[in-house]
DNA sequence: TGTGGGTATGTTGTCGACATTCGCATATCA
DNA sequence: TGATATGCGAATGTCGACAACATACCCACA
């Protein structure tokens, strides 16, 4: 079972936020934790009485989550989890190689010591979370570590098409769960590596290495089926 | 004055597109013509009684508006018109470096001889709107000239990101429109010299060509100020 | 037994109204 | 006079209900 969205304690913080956008991350949670399964049909009244929110603000998140791509509306069917495949994966990766290594390019010359004794703190909280496996935590710090990154490349709207692209990978990586146990550390080093290359400002060693991990992704995929 | 959204001629066509969306279309006429000023707060119980519609499906179009990067939202202050600046110029120049001259790379190998005609009816109909000074039209007839490039790219991601950037191109060229009056060949050969590279397939004319026009734009906004 | 039409049921699309919050004008006091 | 408190009007956030539409089922009839 879960809370409810606004329970009283959180009622106070969360009061700023339109609660579409609550509701958003709430149904992205349960997508990537798999309670609301790939290709399921969601109907609003039904889910909005379970989350205890009227059908507008429901409604509201569901048109949020289909700019990002995790669901899609068919005009008078209905709304339905947006089912991944490996085709969608080689688009991704394609995107990744034009957005986000400019970005991370960018970021190279413009990245702060604060950033990086951030992105340090980050690969401390992953080592742990990998220790206890709690890998739905451990996504949730991996696209912190890579918006951190992106967020220092100085274009506002690269920023925020990374962050499309970036929900829709973190679907996969939620989907290829199992096969991250393998990996475990090959995850941590290669996020270590990177931040090293950060360190030195070393251009060229960043390209190469976001290049590998963002292959790994799509090499990972392809041990499924 | 202005049609009611949902006329006797129009509703049965149009039935089939959500409320919202048509709303939507709309706007971004009223934007583009210059009707809404830019900066101009959307005051929504008065937009909704003018199209004579209900506020859920104007807060749906506008919804749609805040992605596309038009208009912003601020919670609880309101909706408001986005003024666009040469910064912003500079972020989406940028972008299109990224994005839609490596997609017109890739549909140089990929668009058909059906494409290339359409194009071409294109042309004609861009230099009749010129003779015609029919801006409004013409800048259409351009969106769906480079629509129609992109999208023979075979990435479907990469094509709904760049519908994002073209929607702000365009509230560009709206605004830059009386410097466009005096480039009135320039406009048209351009988009010719574009349509001759790709009948040849030269994948290195095209990227000239491409990279020119987007400097185009950045260079027409220089002037401006 | 299969098919077509019509009705019943359930779901989405759209609407109007209430609840909450914000900004501005006015009032009050140092 | 200036700064702060306060109350009112207006706009946004949220809700529940009605309307329009799609689907599934059932029955009549070939």
């Amino acid at each position: 079972m879960h809370l409810p969205i606004h329970n009283e304690e959180n009622s106070r913080a969360i009061k700023q936020k339109p609660l579409g956008q609550v509701v958003a991350d709430e149904l992205r949670r349960r997508i990537w934790t798999g309670e609301i399964a790939y290709g399921e049909r969601l109907l609003e009244a039904e889910l909005a009485a379970e989350l205890d929110i009227s059908r507008s603000s429901l409604r509201e998140a569901l048109q949020s989550l289909e700019y990002e791509g995790l669901v899609i509306n068919k005009a008078r069917k209905g709304t339905f989890v947006y089912n991944f495949t490996k085709q969608d994966m080689k688009e991704i990766t394609e995107l990744r190689y034009l957005i986000e290594i400019p970005a991370l390019l960018k970021t190279t010359s413009r990245i702060t010591d604060e950033d990086i004794a951030y992105l340090e703190t980050l690969l401390v909280e992953m080592e742990r979370l990998i220790d206890e496996e709690k890998w739905y935590d451990l996504f949730n710090i991996d696209m912190q570590f890579h918006l951190t990154l992106v967020h220092r490349c100085g274009n506002s709207r690269i920023i925020s098409m990374y962050k499309v692209i970036q929900t829709q990978i973190r679907t996969f990586l939620s989907q290829l769960e199992p096969y991250y146990r393998e990996k475990k550390q090959l995850f941590t080093k290669e996020h270590a590596m990177l931040v090293e290359a950060f360190k030195k400002r070393d251009v060229q060693k960043v390209e190469r290495l976001a290049k590998e991990h963002i292959n790994q992704v799509a090499v990972t995929l392809d041990f499924v089926d």
